[in-house]
Order: structure tokens, then C-alpha cells, then sequence
RNA sequence: GCUCGGAUGGCGGAACUGGUAUACGCGUUCGACUUAAAAUCGAAUGGAGAAAUCCGUGCGGGUUCGAUUCCCGCUCCGAGCACCA
């Protein structure tokens, strides 16, 4: 370009127009080409545009695209947009702008900047969740689940705020309150829809310890699946025969659903229950029955009113309808313990004693079978109980359990409660017939598109806006009669809930594969090639969204459309990026850093990309240092110089004549081979081969910090000895990862192609080395000595010995030496 | 409370498998260039000390010829989970 300064803005619009035409990064299936497919989680485009937290995520993808692309593997690096949720419902709601025009706008700016950033993206593999083109596929694997009977509904309790007459999602409540009116919510039964995920709880944990993630991940996922081994005890209740009489099972459904504050909200199966006679308990600790003196049933606990003695039904009513309205964090906040007697008794099958049973909060509806044994002699909480309302405290010998109870897995893992009353969601392909019986909507009849309308705001009923588009609602669904055979159509109503957004991320990574394909979800040659996914990045959503991602791949695995079973073979979980302050980025601190403002100010995206990675370790959280960019725009100010001679570098050439070894205008033809009789030639090997393997060691170990600081060091010792075109040549490979823009250039001007160079052992070894003379474990002294001699260990022991300064430690005498080879280090104990 | 991380100069951070602590960058100081400034280039930079030398990886012990690294006991910070029987 002829340019004589480092102008990254220039450079940078020049290769971006490049690759935009040429598009250098599509992918498409080689046989034989080994592949590399990286993804980074897809971002929700806001309107905010891109922040410094996405260029970290995307940048680390990008690094690795391109190192993989060098090294001529067959990479594909799609990109996708996860455009459905709130924040567009929302600016719907308050604007009256279309979340439709919302998101393409967005969409729009967001890849506009992207752009700006150079990254190795396959543009034609986009994709956009809320896209009938996508979402029609959603609903696909919806109706695969619901095939399987792993996509049901239940009723479940649900937050519900009074004022706004609305389901409000768990996100959406704050401290017990409603976060738009500020009333106080409350709990309601309503029916919802759920993946079965416990479905798969067993293989889900078991094959966390196999995947190549990080530890914290695995623990997190481990422990959020919580599995326990232990027993149900079933304990018959004293004296329920006669009230039982009054009303026979009044609830078919013994499921009881329980709210969290996590967005898992799920059900928990009670098992085969007939009838109030019993009371089914689980236990870690079966063998501690004999301690068992109190039962304590959750709040929830279904047909608690039938336990319940006439005289304390009052009370217990009373307390279950307190526990229901309390938020989850008021039952958190308040550790003390509360509850109420039942006036019933249960019989210890052990001891065969009466004992008490109670209702309280400290247990939990929702997990086991939503009632304990109480073994206050064992257990801090039954202790902590039993002090309070003076319980009996009973010693107890353990026992052998089976006489008493059946053995029982029991799970924290919920299922996954997937039906949200939202506008702003992919539809759920269920319609109901005038029975209110669900019936799934023919996969010919897909997508269930999504209305436009005009008014995006629950219905006062706690249905979704869909609700109101009374002309979608009805639907034609054929219906085989199951007495003649014969297939009618039959009007029915759909089904107004949305799907959570988690669901429509759940398979796009296979979606990527072919992303335009009319005929199904994925390409079963496509997926064969490209998936699993080898490398996904991201930040945040450890356990929700990678748990489904995982969860889907089994059930898909089961189903014969994938041929793998776990859908990402490597993760890098990288941290976040904070105010220089170390405080979180956030529009109302004022602190938010525009990574398109560290462009444009004229450090340009390599210096960005660069900084992003050089900044700390990835799986570190780091603060911004706007005075470490300029560290990192000097460092490729300094690469650019080196190549074009730019006479922004102060020292002119007839000052700094060295930097002039091996350059000229034109390109040496022989630059291949070093001329090994020169100064230096073979240090100059020594430095460039040292350079390719650290940072080609680095990368694959994701240590991109250190990678940037062997390059700085590269360039710093180019600076003393000069550079020739195959140093630079080699800097050119070495930095396109992080700075594609400026590593092209300097290829360009080079000549050559960007193939990832590869380092010879044989120029690393060293002829004299230093070893290193302890005494006492002290460092004392340093030896040069030829490489051959550090297989002589008593030469080495005999120059150090003669070292004055070593002599002046060891006049006591010596006891004996220490000689680390490897180390290069000779430890003398006086 | 439980689980998992972490603690290294003025700051962000390096350090292989137990073997020269502080790479690289920032900052600071000095010098060159400049009428000047910026930019750039060069040098120095853990602390104490004139020096020899001593002290230094959160704290206290231990193992070892040798410990930032391993073990035991703490302190503090971060993240996740949170009455899961």
C-alpha cells in the first residue's frame, strides 16, 4: 500500500471489503479434510450493539478459527443471532414497535459491527431464532419430545401477581414483588408444560467426568443435578381410615410442582399413592429410623387437608396458605424454623411408636416425596426443630435398612418447565379440542407462525397476547376416529404459550450444519461431517443452557438423528470484562466501554482483538485498561514498522542499520534457508523456532495472554538483532489470529501465504548453557559450560567447587550435591 | 452453611512435572530526538542497604538438598448453590 505509517482504520477497511467479496471463510464439507468446527453462544443482539464482553468471546473463537484455518484443517465458524425474549417484548410493549422490527434492526447493526472486527465468520451460515425459517424446526423437536411423552403438562404452581393479573417468570419477581407494580406476588396452580429432563439425569451426570470442560462447569452441573441414593419409607398414618371415608382421592394428580428461583421449575413424582393412609418418606439415611420421632410434610404436600385432625385444621390451613404466598426469598431469608402440628400421628415402622406428624416450611414440596422422617438425634434442621417446638430427641443405633425401606435415586434436578405466557416466543404447536384435550399440530401444517399484532401484553387471564389474535387461534387438525378409522377435520384453538427461549437454543449448533435446509431440522450427511461441535465459548449459562444443549442431544441420539451423544466436545468458559474500576460495565454507572469507540478513536479492531486477549487469562474475570490498549497499539505499531520501515518509528534506518538485515525492496528469492555463516544467523533461528513453539503451545492451550507476550518478546528481540523477511514472515503467521488485519498486510507485502509455520527441535538446543550453582538452596553462582558437558556431572561439580564465590559458602565442608540435569542446576548441601 | 476457585512488585499478570520468583504489558525515573510538546527510540525499575549482603509469592507449621508449586491448620477475596432430608 505504500503507506509509511501503522494506519489500522485503512488497513482494516481494506481486508474487510476483501473478505466480504471473496468470502475466504465458507466452509463446505472436504471428505478426507479433516474438520474444526467452533462456535462461540450466540449473542442477543440489544440494541446496545456489541460490548467488549461479546468482541472477548467472539475474538477467542476467532484466534482459534484461524489458527486451525492456518494449519489448513476444514473450519467452519457459523454465526447466529438468539433474537426471541423479553428485552424486545418489552420495548415492544413500552414503544408499540413490532419486535419483528425491533429485532431486525438490531440484527442489522449487530453484524455491521461485527464485521468491523474481522472475524473468520461464514456469513452464510447465519441464523436467527425467531425466524419462521428456524422456529418451524423448534417446533419440530417439540413434537419429537411430545412424541416421546418428554414434553407433558402439569399443574404447577406458579408466581402470579393479583394487581397485573398476570404469570410473572421467576426473573421477574424481585424480593417477593411484582417488578412492574411492585405488588406482592403470589403462588398459583396453573398448568404448564415440561421437557422430562430427569429423564435423563442419570446419563446427563454420568458423562460429565468424559467431557473436556472446565471443572467449575462439571461441578456446577454435578451438583445442580444433585443425585441422591437412598430409600423411601412408607409409614402408615394413625387413624386416617375414618376421616379418609369422607372423600375418596380427591386429586388425581399426586405431582406436585414447585416454583424456584432459578427458572427450572419442575415436578417431582410421588410415586403410587392409593390412598391417605401412608405417608411416603425419603431418606439419605434409612438406617436411622430407629431415631425417626416426628414426620414433616411440606406446605404443598398433596392432600394435606385429609391428614389434618379437625381441631388443627384451622391452624395448619392457616400456615399452608402463609407458606404459599411467602416469596421464595423470605422462606430463604427467614432460617428459622416454622411449622404447625397435623393433630395426626404416623406409626415408626421400627419402633412401631406413634409419632407426630407436622407440617412445615424447612421441607420441601418439590424435592423427594415432599415429606421427611425426623431424626433430630442425626440431623441439624430436625434438631434445630425439634428444640423449638420440644420434640422428642432419641439416640438411635443405625440399623440395616431393608426391612423397612425400598431403595430410591432421588434428583435436585427438576423438569424443565418450558411454557411461558409471552407474545415474543416460538408458538407451541399444540392446539386443544373442545374437550381441552391437547392434540399436536401436524408436522405438514408447521411453522405455527408467529402473529403479528399490535397489543403485546398478557391477557388480564394470564395468557400470552396470542390470546387476543382471535382469527390464529382457530385451527382445522385432523382427527382419526377411534372407532371407524376415518380421519375429519375438527376445529380447534391453539395453544397461546410460548416456548422459553432456552428451547430454541437447545439444537442450533446442528442447525449450523445447514442452516437453510427446507426439508429438515439438520442434514444427516452435514451433521455427520461438521458435529459434534469441537470447541464452544462463552461466558455465562453454565448449567441452564449447556444442560439442555446436552439433554437434546441424547434424546436426538435416541431418536437416530444425531450420531453422537454429547453435542460439545471442548468448552472454554472465559470471564468477564469489568470497568477499569473492577466494578461491572452497566449504562446506569456510566462506566460502559464501546469497543466500535476503541476502534474508531484510531486503535483500530487488531489492537482490540489483541488487547482482549492479551489482558489476562481467559477464564479470569479482568478490568479494563484503557492505558494497556495503548501497550498493545505500540506493540503493533511496532510489528507494522518492522515490515514497512515506517518512519514513525523515531530511529531512521542509518541509525538502526541492523533492522536492515536481510530486507530489501525486493524480497530475497532464496528466503527460505537461513545463511548460517552470518552473525547471529543461528541465535536468529534459535529466537524464531523458540517463538513458534511457545506460541503455538500457547494457543492450543488457550493461554492467549502469554501467546501476545511471546510475540511482544519476538518483536522486542527483532528490534536488537534485526529481522529478515523470514522472521517476518514467521511474525506475519504468528499474529493473524489476533490482528488478521495487519498480519494480511504484512503477508501480503511479503509475499507469502499464511500456512501456520512449525518449529524444529533441533534449533532450540542450545551449544553452551548456564547452570545454575545453589548452595543450600541458595543461588550462588551461574556457569556457562558447553551442552555436552551437562551429561558430567563431576565437571560441572569441579567448576562450581573452583568458583570463588561458591567457595566462600562451602569453607565448612561439603556433605554432599545435588545435579538436576533437566534443571540445569547443581545444589551443593554444606 | 455447602461446593469450586483464588491470594505473586506501585498495577494487570508470568513461572515446565518440586529446581535461577516477578516473563510480557502498564506506570514511574533518566537519556536521545524536538524551539516545545506529542509520538518514537534507548536505559533503569521487588524491598532495605554505600556495599558485602539480607529479606521477599496472604498467615502459621510440616515434608524436602531445594517449596509460589506438595501436606496440615488458619485469614481474606471471588463465583455458584443454598433448609435437597
Amino acid at each position: 500500500m505504500g503507506m509509511d505509517r501503522y494506519e489500522p482504520l485503512k488497513i482494516e477497511a481494506k481486508w474487510q471489503e476483501k473478505w466480504e467479496k471473496e468470502k475466504p471463510y465458507k466452509a463446505e464439507i472436504k471428505d478426507g479434510v479433516p474438520k474444526m468446527y467452533l462456535a462461540e453462544m450466540f449473542p442477543y443482539p440489544s440494541g446496545a450493539g456489541l460490548h467488549v464482553g461479546h468482541v472477548r468471546n467472539f475474538t477467542i473463537v476467532d484466534v482459534l478459527t484461524r489458527f486451525y484455518e492456518q494449519q489448513r484443517l476444514n473450519v467452519m465458524r457459523p454465526f447466529g443471532y438468539d433474537t426471541f425474549g423479553l428485552p424486545a417484548e418489552n420495548y415492544a410493549i413500552k414503544t408499540g414497535t413490532a419486535p419483528q422490527e425491533v429485532t431486525r434492526t438490531n440484527i442489522a447493526n449487530f453484524c455491521k459491527q461485527a464485521k468491523r472486527l474481522g472475524y473468520a465468520i461464514d456469513w452464510d451460515r447465519e441464523v436467527n431464532t425467531s425466524d419462521p425459517e428456524y422456529y418451524k424446526w423448534t417446533q419440530w423437536c417439540f413434537l419429537q419430545l411430545y412424541k416421546k411423552g418428554l414434553a407433558y403438562q402439569k399443574e404447577s404452581y406458579q408466581w402470579w401477581c393479583p394487581e397485573d393479573q398476570t404469570v410473572l417468570a421467576n426473573e421477574q419477581v424481585e424480593n417477593g414483588k411484582c417488578w412492574r407494580c411492585g405488588h406482592e406476588v403470589e403462588k398459583k396452580k396453573m398448568k404448564q408444560w415440561f421437557f422430562k429432563i430427569t429423564e435423563y439425569a442419570d446419563e446427563l451426570l454420568d458423562e460429565i467426568d468424559a467431557l473436556d470442560w472446565p471443572d467449575k462447569i462439571k461441578t456446577m452441573q454435578k451438583n445442580w443435578i444433585g443425585r441422591s441414593i437412598g430409600a423411601e419409607i412408607e409409614f402408615g398414618v394413625a387413624g386416617v381410615e375414618s376421616r379418609e371415608t369422607v372423600s375418596q382421592n380427591p386429586h388425581e394428580d399426586f405431582e406436585v410442582t414447585e416454583p424456584r428461583n432459578d427458572g427450572r421449575e419442575g415436578t417431582r413424582s410421588k410415586g403410587i399413592q392409593s390412598s391417605y393412609h401412608t405417608i411416603t418418606v425419603f431418606t439419605t439415611r434409612p438406617d436411622t429410623i430407629f431415631g425417626a420421632t416426628f414426620l414433616v410434610v411440606a406446605p404443598e404436600y398433596p392432600g394435606l387437608e385429609y391428614i389434618v385432625s379437625e381441631d388443627a385444621k384451622e391452624a395448619v390451613m392457616a400456615y399452608k396458605a402463609e407458606a404459599l404466598k411467602k416469596s421464595e426469598i423470605e422462606r430463604q431469608e427467614n432460617k428459622e424454623k416454622t411449622g404447625v402440628f397435623t393433630g395426626a400421628y404416623a406409626i415408626n415402622p421400627a419402633t412401631k411408636e406413634k409419632i407426630p406428624i407436622w407440617v412445615a416450611d424447612y421441607v420441601l414440596a418439590g424435592y423427594g416425596t415432599g415429606a421427611i422422617m425426623a431424626v433430630p438425634a442425626m440431623d441439624e434442621r430436625d434438631r434445630e426443630f425439634a428444640d423449638k417446638f420440644d420434640l422428642p430427641i432419641v439416640e438411635t443405633e443405625l440399623c440395616e435398612f431393608d426391612q423397612f425401606g425400598t431403595p430410591k435415586t432421588t434428583y435436585k434436578m427438576r423438569d424443565w418447565l418450558i411454557s411461558r405466557q409471552r407474545y415474543w416466543g416460538c408458538p407451541i404447536p399444540i392446539a386443544y379440542d373442545k374437550d381441552g384435550n391437547a392434540h399436536p399440530i401436524p408436522e405438514d401444517q408447521l411453522p405455527v407462525m408467529l402473529p403479528e399484532i399490535s397489543d403485546y401484553k398478557p391477557d388480564a387471564s394470564g395468557r400470552s397476547a396470542l390470546a387476543k389474535a382471535k382469527d390464529w387461534l382457530k385451527v382445522e387438525i385432523p382427527v382419526k376416529d377411534p372407532k371407524t378409522g376415518e380421519t375429519h377435520m375438527e376445529e380447534m384453538t391453539r395453544e397461546t404459550d410460548t416456548l422459553d427461549g432456552y428451547a430454541c437454543s437447545s439444537w442450533y449448533l446442528w442447525r449450523y450444519v445447514s442452516p437453510h435446509d427446507a426439508e429438515a431440522a439438520w442434514d444427516s450427511d452435514a451433521i455427520s461431517y461438521w458435529a459434534p461441535t469441537d470447541i464452544y465459548v462463552g461466558a455465562d449459562h453454565a448449567v441452564a443452557h449447556l444442560l439442555y444443549v446436552r439433554f437434546w442431544c441424547k434424546f436426538f441420539a435416541d431418536m437416530g438423528y444425531l450420531p453422537f451423544r454429547e453435542p460439545i466436545k471442548k468448552l472454554i468458559y472465559h470471564g468477564y470484562i469489568n470497568a477499569p474500576d473492577g466494578k461491572k460495565m452497566s449504562k446506569s454507572k456510566g462506566n460502559v466501554i464501546d469497543p466500535l469507540d476503541v476502534i474508531n478513536d484510531g486503535y483500530g479492531a487488531d489492537t482490540l482483538r489483541t488487547y482482549e486477549m492479551f489482558i489476562g487469562p481467559v477464564e479470569l474475570d479482568a478490568a479494563w485498561d484503557p492505558r494497556s490498549v495503548g501497550g498493545v497499539y505500540r506493540f503493533l505499531n511496532r510489528c507494522y514498522n518492522l515490515c514497512f520501515g515506517g518512519e514513525s518509528v523515531g530511529a531512521s534506518s542509518e541509525e538502526y542499520p541492523q533492522l536492515l538485515r536481510g530486507r530489501s525492496d525486493e524480497p530475497r528469492e532464496d528466503g527460505r534457508e537461513e545463511r548460517p555463516e552470518e552473525d547471529g544467523a543461528k541465535d536468529s533461528l534459535a529466537l524464531r523456532h523458540k517463538t513458534i513453539k511457545k506460541v503455538t503451545e500457547d494457543i492450543y492451550k488457550c493461554q492467549f495472554n502469554t501467546a501476545v507476550a511471546a510475540l511482544m518478546e519476538y518483536v522486542n528481540e527483532l528490534y536488537k538483532v534485526g529481522a529478515d523477511k523470514e522472521d517476518l514472515a514467521t511474525l506475519g503467521k504468528l499474529l493473524k489470529p489476533f490482528a488478521p488485519h495487519l498480519a494480511s498486510e504484512m503477508l501480503e507485502k511479503l509475499d507469502v501465504a499464511d500456512e501456520w509455520p512449525k518449529w524444529d527441535e533441533k534449533y532450540l538446543v542450545e551449544d553452551t548453557v548456564e547452570v545454575v550453582v545453589q548452595v543450600n538452596g541458595k543461588l550462588r553462582a551461574k556457569l556457562s559450560v558447553l551442552a555436552d558437558d551437562l551429561e558430567d556431572e563431576d565437571k560441572i561439580t569441579a567448576l562450581a567447587l573452583n568458583d570463588s564465590k561458591v567457595q566462600k559458602y562451602t569453607e565448612a565442608g561439603i556433605k554432599k550435591t545435588i545435579f538436576v540435569k533437566k534443571a540445569k542446576l547443581l545444589n551443593i548441601v554444606a
